[in-house]
DNA sequence: TTGCAATTTAGACTCATTCTAATTCCTAGG
DNA sequence: CCTAGGAATTAGAATGAGTCTAAATTGCAA
């Protein structure tokens, strides 16, 4: 799936931001993070990817998601130390893995609880982030 | 630091409880574990633990610390895809980062803050275990 | 056109962790 | 005491996600 006018200018000017270029490749990898956005690995991108643009290197996925997280558009979600998982849901949200299928769910987050956790720091901590990941079953169910 | 007659019970009694025997190298292990709180990685533990059992290889300190964690005695605690760390503090809790040494602090999570991190989610989701973590600067100051 | 810097690429490399297979340890039974 | 057998320990090899290197390729701007 192609991006949008819309979703190509904010690739385009997050890029710029940090002093990057849209190349097409970068264009594609990041479509292909908006098309699906179940929190791939590094290889699922790759696989997803080739289709579509054939020949593009596994190293060069590697540096279009950098280069995506370099600039804010994309966050890395990592569990325990299985391969880092991507994820361009730009909203504060917490992760929720099923034990089961090994996917990755967003859940959001209000700011009343993010103001809640960092009401828990001793006066002298100053949280820059606050990465919060559940692990459980998903029932089958609803949606 | 040797193990104290309740703490060495309490490891015998865990150990047990998974079918693992204490022994001289996870006695060892765990006191080091419990001396300097701080959230070692595997090869800190194995530096730290030379120093009063010589010859403790690391492949042992690996077995030692999967063992605490198979028997729920010590958790791990990773930060991106740096080496993992140990927590031997069985309660629940978050972790803080500073940025500028690297050293994690435990910040006590109190259970209506769960309640309400539970609450977040809609109800197919089932979870088991939630995981918290602070990254951020900590000024000098108090104790 | 040409020149140049950024980007892409293949493949080598790193290093935390896991695996393997051989040794050592412990202890229950004789 | 002895000894057999299972558990634990150990050194070193293997794994694999991620990083690095150095050589092509690309895309612009002069
Ligand atoms: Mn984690
Ligand atoms: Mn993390
Ligand atoms: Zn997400
Ligand atoms: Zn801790």
């Amino acid at each position: 799936m192609a991006l949008s006018a819309h979703q190509r200018e904010h690739l385009k000017e997050s890029l710029h931001r940090v002093g990057l270029k849209p190349t097409r490749q970068r264009e594609h990898v990041f479509s292909v993070l908006l098309t699906k956005r179940d929190h791939p690995t590094v290889e699922e991108v790759w696989q997803r990817s080739r289709t579509g643009f054939d020949g593009i290197s596994l190293a060069t996925v590697y540096n279009c998601l950098e280069s995506f997280v370099r600039c804010g558009i994309v966050r890395q979600v990592n569990y325990e130390r299985e391969p880092t998982r991507y994820c361009p849901n730009l909203a504060p949200h917490a992760h929720f893995k099923d034990a089961a299928t090994g996917r990755v769910y967003d859940i959001d987050l209000p700011e009343p609880v993010l103001e809640t956790l960092r009401r828990l720091l001793p006066r002298e901590f100053e949280p820059e982030a606050i990465e919060i990941s559940f692990h459980g079953k998903k029932a089958r169910a609803s949606r």
